[in-house]
DNA sequence: AATGAATGAGCTTTCATTCAT
DNA sequence: AATGAATGAAAGCTCATTCAT
């Protein structure tokens, strides 16, 4: 019955496009709370009833809208051939972190207000962080046999805390709007991220 | 017009309570959201057309709800007199977080939701987190200041993000329910806290 | 939630009755099918809201209309008291059966038309079929046992083409509005009722 | 500018052909209220929007698909070439209704729910019936005439009432779904028709 | 002829808020 | 103060019908 993505003509799938951008950005502007269905049809110049054409709610089409971020937030690939140094490589986590987040630091305010509300949406925003999290306690594991890192610091907890610092500093920042400087907020989470867990800043850092 | 709390024969004094108490109640049970003014009302064991006469509307019962738990979350004084031990310190602030939170789950969850709606409670979960934020940040710089800790790091930054840290990680737990170890997750904290900026942590402690 | 027939006030009550007879009055004019809810609220000089304090449904309401039907249906005893002439019980069921059927006809057709879309109203209806149906039976075998009644014919299907017969006549006759004489009606049902099933005219009865 | 049966190529013919018996499918399974024109479409294996290329309405293409049922409801001629006993006459008249009837059951029941509530729809019926009636009416008053039937009855009356018999029967058995034995139910609808306008059954009958 | 996207009238339902008692 | 009935704005959703290609 409903139109996904599959069997449409080239204006079917332009409609849609055009559904699920309007829908960014009246889910942006709005929240999802406040956001009709009504206004993302508007958005897209077209009549409230099509919009079912395509979505059959705003749960729906705020699912798809949303796993486009999904997609983006994916942490970049474990290369271990940038840098060996954790500062850089954590330093580097956390830039593209921040890039990804304001790029859809809109959207991602209505994600974290749907997340409050809605179990599905819960979930997705949960691997999202789940990704991050593991990502943190592999390495966090690797400094520690290495003899790097604080062996008195569980690696799973403390990934879990200094994912949460990163994700909830960034929100402070760029979504409830505090005033802050990209660098000194970067190198500031990095710092306490790398010291956190008993290890050293190189020297050449100490600059900045 | 409306009865606040002065002008209230003890009756009104009561219902006015009733009608609080079942507030808490439903919004810690339902969400904001979902919450109706039937609901809080039957909770209450009163009329729906009750509610108006304590209350004006939802948002401002909540507010008032909230209002509680504002008062519950200010950060206890800065007793010097407990202990000049920075671990200590930071160490029993964490944990009177954690007991407050604890004691409030089910409304912070609701709390958190209304702010990413309603400005006004955004307004009264900031103040929240400022005064943490604040307290956080002259101990900082009193550490940096007695040669204790890191002077490479940005005080006000670094206060905002392990508020953000300590904050967002009992919002993980004790909300989103991740299945964590009380004295595991408070010494975890605690440690990227105090490590973080620089910090030793005391000899004793290491054996936790 | 829903305010049945219990728990009301006198206004509720009569608010709720109002509602039961303005949906009489829309159910039989314009059907179910046509019938909208604001029709039923505005008929009854109400909001179409306030419908909702009563009932959840389009549905819910018409069950209850057609329960006040359904008991009105319900067949007389059969008192052996009256008269022991096979004859005179089959005309005084039916002429009973007609003066009820008229007395809700408009209501009737549309009780006809939900049952042929409502598994639920079919039902009903079929209960009310059921009873004429076994009431019929018991009475051919005893007159079929008393060697009053052709024993070649099965009473069980007997009783359903005679009732089968009588209300379908009287659907046509009131319902469909077939220009008919009463007392030629139910003589003419009665004689093919009493005669098809074997039994014999009383001579007097002839003259009609 | 809408295609009736004329004016249409050969693969328009097949398309209009499509639909009407996608139509019959689809009113038979779902009813006339819930049936979509959309469903009809798709079970012909067309776009919604080809259904308007050769009909302008639900109630168009119904039409169309009753007036199938009503032809092959036209009683056959009164071949007296058959029978000259009234017994046998009725008997194979109700023999080849119910055999329509089942033919045709799921229709049917859906051709008498749109008879409750489309006056031309109930008209379509009502020829129907009347053809049977008049067929009754005249064999009855024949029998009457040749001194065979009973002369108290009122012809028209009875004919009515004998084919309300008829109808109602099959559609409790064949639509509502009474688990009824075929024979058992011609047998005794037969009886009840001929007995009851005052006819004998021939004696080699009686075994039946 | 066929397609399937687009339209919008029309109805249902919810619930915060008001009001008469 | 309390009651609970009444109100109506606001959305959601469906689907017959139209229309551009």
């Amino acid at each position: 019955e409903l139109n996904g993505q599959s069997n449409l003509t080239l204006k079917g799938r332009h409609s849609r496009e055009a559904l699920l951008e309007a829908a960014m950005v009246v889910f942006g502007r709005d929240g999802f709370v406040t956001a009709r269905i009504a206004d993302i049809a508007s958005e897209a110049g077209m009549a409230h009833g099509s919009f079912y054409t395509y979505f059959s709610s705003k749960e729906e089409i705020f699912i798809e809208v949303i796993t486009a971020i999904r997609i983006d937030m994916v942490p970049p690939a474990e290369t271990r051939s940038s840098s060996d140094d954790p500062y850089e490589m954590v330093l580097l986590t956390n830039q593209q972190y921040v890039a990804v987040y304001r790029r859809n630091a809109a959207l991602m305010a209505t994600f974290e207000q749907v997340s409050t509300f809605s179990p599905e949406v819960r979930q997705y925003r949960a691997e999202i962080r789940h990704r991050y999290v593991e990502r943190n306690s592999r390495a966090i594991k690797r400094w520690q046999a290495e003899g790097l890192a604080d062996t008195n610091i569980d690696a799973d907890y403390a990934a879990i805390a200094l994912g949460a610092m990163v994700d909830r500093f960034v929100y402070i920042w760029l979504v409830l709007g505090e005033d802050l400087d990209e660098s000194v907020a970067v190198e500031t989470m990095t710092r306490l991220w790398i010291q956190g867990i008993g290890l050293k800043i190189p020297t050449q850092q100490r600059s900045l």
